[in-house]
DNA sequence: TTCGCTCTGTGCGACAGCGTACATACCGGG
DNA sequence: CCCGGTATGTACGCTGTCGCACAGAGCGAA
């Protein structure tokens, strides 16, 4: 039910395995298994070992770091644009965050030892994820700063963007409760944040089921961070070029 | 004036190239050129390309968000222990941070070409930064907790001990002015926080000469923040046999 | 239908931090 | 020794968020 739509047919590719070369990804494959993820289900726990690393396709996770055992933040949220377990490529074998589905869906599942194996063996491969570590980072420092700086309002408006980027629905279901675990608020605040935001008519919600209902008028009423993230990635391409200008 | 120690007689060893195997470290050496860092140096602002990366020895390095232009924020700071410059390492040729010479001192320097060529080359130097890298998103995502639960003093008081760390020297030159850059809050607010430590004979200042008078005391003060982020930096060769159980 | 649970809405006092303005203290140079 | 600039201290009203408490409202199961 939190997901009403696990059953359409997506192109089933994940950004950064799209980017491989046909070989690379193929030898990928038989290491490849296709999973799904239910909400509310825990990848990793901080200090707890990596087992698994996962490439989503039509679902979305939380990086949450906790604070005090009680209080979390969202740092980062991965979707089918990234990868879970980076600290892996990085040759961290233990997870720094808590890894929550935030969205049930589809997902491609390695175990560790065989990534290490792959990665090992593949430039490509670690090109991919290397890069994509570096968006990650910026995605985490841009949120460091919002969180300082900007409003409840303008942080959940961007939020519900992000979400929507990355599941590519403009509906999922979250509660108050939830949200507020992601911005480190209050229900309270995110129940009052989201009623502003329902009465101008920017979305809909019902019992946790959110309904973005004006993609443009949140993107006015969320903070430039949202915009900001949105471009870094959007212009990683060109940043790639002046990385490995003559190479490649 | 701003170090009045630069000419103490370090190890003059940064803790990245320590850790290479003799024969890695000696093939970057023609390529590591001496510098003296200047306080208020700024090495790499936010969208420009990444034209050399620093391997501090006795300098100290913050890296900054910018937020729209004006609100600075820091995320990261690099001392002897690690680089400037890791978006690099990761394939990206342009520094998302501002990166701040907050304390003068030695460094190394390497061009971003020669880098990328000794990187490709030597397993051990990737190992070393990959994990660094690691480190300072670890590094990061505490920050940007700790921005949003906890209290100017406590932060106040982690920054100081992280500072000292890093410069190994309980003294340093930093004005009110500085230190609310780098937490995001308003001059006037370090200058409440500062007092307050003073009052209670934790630290002493004159006209931005900082001494930590009491670290055991300051660590009270200070948010856990500052405890988690030094066990993981110290905990990171437990951290490495569990990756890279049964290899090198 | 009714009960019970979860989710959402509202009220209220407390307070940290903000923006601003201005006062004092220190230091080096002329 | 005095002057100017920089660094630090203090005051004050404002606002966003907190913590807590409790009141509706929707939904599913009995």
């Amino acid at each position: 039910m939190s997901s009403p739509r696990s059953a359409k047919p997506q192109p089933a590719a994940n950004s950064v395995l799209a980017a491989l070369p046909p070989g690379t990804y193929r030898a990928l494959l038989s290491g490849l298994e296709p999973v799904t993820l239910a909400f509310g289900e825990v990848l990793y726990e901080p200090g707890e070992p990596i087992r698994d690393v996962y490439f989503p396709t039509g679902s979305l996770v939380s990086l949450l770091t906790l604070v005090e055992g009680r209080l979390a933040l969202e740092v980062g949220l991965v979707g089918r644009e990234g990868m879970v377990g980076v600290a892996l490529a990085l040759g961290i074998g233990v997870s720094p965050v808590r890894a929550l589905v935030q969205g049930s869906g589809t997902a491609l599942r390695m175990n560790a030892a065989r990534f290490r194996k792959e990665l090992q063996r593949s430039a490509p491969l670690q090109r991919e994820l290397y890069r994509y570590t570096h968006s990650l980072m910026a995605q985490i420092t841009q949120t460091a700063a919002c969180n300082r700086f900007h409003r409840v309002p303008a942080r959940l408006a961007r939020w519900l963007l992000m979400t929507r980027d990355r599941v590519r629905s403009g509906q999922f279901y979250l509660t108050h409760e939830f949200l507020a675990h992601m911005l480190g608020v209050r229900r309270v605040g995110v129940t009052e944040a989201a009623s502003a935001l329902q009465r101008r008519k920017l979305i809909a919600y019902r019992r946790g089921n959110i309904t973005i209902l004006d993609h443009g008028g949140l993107e006015t009423a969320s903070c430039p961070c949202y915009a900001i993230v949105k471009h870094m990635r959007d212009g990683r391409h060109k940043a790639r070029s002046a990385a490995f200008a003559g190479r490649a």
